[in-house]
RNA sequence: GCCGCCGUAGCUUAGUUGGUUAAAGCGCCUGAUUGUGGUUCAGGAGAUCAAGGGUUCAAAUCUCUUCGGUGGUACCA
């Protein structure tokens, strides 16, 4: 026998995960209570596949057979004409169709999913010529879901298959529409079950970090990078992501990032964007004005103070102002939505204003080291959807929640509700009976009770009794021939054997005379729903 | 991806100047227990010490490689 001969064994793919019933429960929960919130303000529910065409989802196309850029992706089996832009068949000079095995992706974000659903709405009248910028048509839908990601490194608590619950507005410029989308998000995680005060939503415009960095002169710099000379965009991106940490690295951290660079407590040597003296003190100005803030007053104040003629910093300044106002006639205070002006958020395509939920709870890990979750959910501003499918931008604005990030927070916290009762268990005693386990059972599910009759190879009655146990049944009803020659039921209390106070009995017989009880079988059925309620 | 640490029963861990049959708690299984889940008591199964190579008379222990985990860091649609 070769010891390398190939072989089958059961295992999953790294990065993903089987869920058991406790932790479906509490995803359950998160998604039923969050999409209650969405319809409350008008969101509809909508559903897309789990697959689409590579090209229709984004920037990731892959021109090799591997998987790149965190995207699973594959060619599809199924042989399909090449299309032009305008949806007709290509051709070959021999005026045959040109067929292809089109690359397919699993979908990592709901968003692209959104773009390629509104783009097919409005393709019609966008062939037609009828479609510009300004007429896009309004369409807001919910939508939650797997998404798929082919993460290199997997930290804890990143997965490469995980659950958003997202909503989205298209077609308007309306920032009424982003201080609505920060109201949604509040409303979502308190009917979630987190308390106010432990956690925040936080806000903030792009146009203001792009216009003070304008102002101070970084879309001037000619930075070189190997000779190459960086553009400017890049350099806004650089200089955004390490904004974005000054919660970590703190003001000084940010500081020497910009400057010469810094070695981290790991040793790691991180390199230095090494700008200029007068950027970077300006940029200290900007991040040191707003310590120790604790109203959206007082920011917009602070920013105000700036005294900055730049167009596109004014122009964020303005939409804060407005969904300040807006939040503050709608009584949504500072201890739910706060602005914070070096929140930043990764991605490249947001335009306007971004938000973010952090819980501000933390949580001793196994060692005792004290810890927070971080983001639970995040969104914003892209006013690019759907350049990539038609050519022309359409306005949106939403977020997404984290789902599994929001059920670790609650399990890690404690905030997780107990575990549902399983069904009623019906011990199967006797083949001959099975008929009256099964009416009993019918009975009791005409009368709404979870009911299950135990079918299982291992009949001692001990194991069953066990399983139901696991299955966290609250009640066991015990039909022998005694007590069907009698007309009764025993029924088992299994949910007061757990209670506390009895863990004391010590005496099998005592214990036991609490928890069960001889019920006739006519009344049966009104007895089991007392105890369920 | 880069740097550091770790990998011993299902889980949590003990086990170094390399040296008999690798230890414990929890969990699991069997019985006392009566057709009866908890508690109590008695007993039992379960580990090629992550995998593969090297050094050695001898490796869980030293060394190399790979894989997996973890703490940073980078990236993140």
């Amino acid at each position: 026998m070769s010891k390398n001969k190939r072989g089958v064994f059961p295992r999953k793919i790294k990065g993903f995960r089987d869920i058991n019933p406790e932790l479906n429960q509490l995803r359950t929960k998160i998604i039923t209570k969050a999409a209650e919130v969405y319809r409350k303000y008008g969101y509809e529910h909508w559903d897309t596949p789990s697959i689409e065409y590579a090209d229709n989802l984004g920037k990731y196309m892959p021109d090799k057979d591997t998987i790149e850029e965190g995207v699973y992706s594959f060619r599809n089996p199924e042989n399909e004409p090449v299309y032009t832009n305008k949806g007709e068949e290509l051709r070959d000079n021999d005026n045959s169709v040109i067929m292809e095995n089109h690359y397919l992706s699993m979908r990592y974000d709901l968003t692209a999913p959104l773009a390629r659903l509104y783009s097919e709405k409005v393709w019609q009248s966008y062939m037609q010529g009828n479609l510009t910028e300004k007429n896009m048509p309004l369409f807001r839908r919910y939508q939650f879901g797997k998404v798929f990601r082919y993460e290199a490194k997997l930290d804890p608590g990143r997965f490469r298959e995980f659950w958003q619950i997202d909503f989205d507005t298209v077609g308007t410029n309306d920032v009424s529409a982003d201080a609505e989308a920060c109201m949604i998000l509040s409303d979502a995680m308190e009917a979630i079950g987190l308390k106010r005060n432990t956690y925040i939503v936080n806000v903030n415009d792009r146009k203001i970090l792009k216009g003070f960095l304008e102002n101070i002169g970084v879309f001037k710099l000619k930075i070189e990078d190997d000779g190459k000379i960086l553009q400017s965009e890049y350099l806004e991106q650089a200089i955004l992501r390490i904004i974005d940490k000054v919660d970590k690295i703190y003001l000084k951290g940010v500081l020497e990032e910009l400057g010469k660079g810094r070695t981290d407590i790991s040793g790691a040597k991180i390199i230095g964007l090494d700008l200029p003296e007068s950027i970077i003190s300006g940029i200290n100005n900007y991040l040191s004005a707003f310590e120790n803030i604790k109203t959206r007053a007082e920011i917009i104040e602070k920013l105000t103070e700036f005294n900055i003629t730049n167009d596109i910093f004014n122009e964020g300044l303005e939409e804060l102002k407005k969904i300040d106002l807006l939040l503050k006639n709608i009584g949504y205070k500072d201890d739910r939505i706060m602005f914070t002006p070096t929140l930043v958020r990764g991605m490249a395509y947001y335009t306007g204003p971004v938000f973010e939920v952090n819980s501000l709870q933390t949580y001793k890990d196994h060692k005792g080291r004290k810890r927070a979750v971080g983001a639970i959910c995040g969104g914003g501003r892209y006013d690019g959807l759907v350049k990539n499918l038609l050519g022309i931008k359409a306005p949106a604005t939403g977020a997404s929640i984290g789902v599994d990030r929001l059920a670790e927070l609650l399990m890690l916290t404690n905030q997780n509700d107990d575990l549902e009762d399983g069904p009623v268990f019906i011990v199967m005693f006797d083949d001959n009976l099975m008929p009256e386990y099964q009416k009993i059972a019918a009975e009791l599910r005409n009368a709404g009770i979870e009911t299950e009759v135990y079918y299982g190879s291992q009949k001692q009655l001990k194991k069953q009794m066990k399983y139901a146990d696991k299955k966290n049944s609250p009640i066991a009803l015990l039909i022998g021939e005694n007590e069907f020659k009698e007309g009764v039921v025993t029924v088992k209390n299994l949910k007061l054997g757990k209670d506390k106070s009895m863990q004391t009995i010590q005496d099998r017989n005592e214990w036991q005379s609490k928890i069960q009880k001889q019920v006739k079988r006519e009344n049966l059925i009104e007895y089991i729903s007392k105890i369920i309620k």
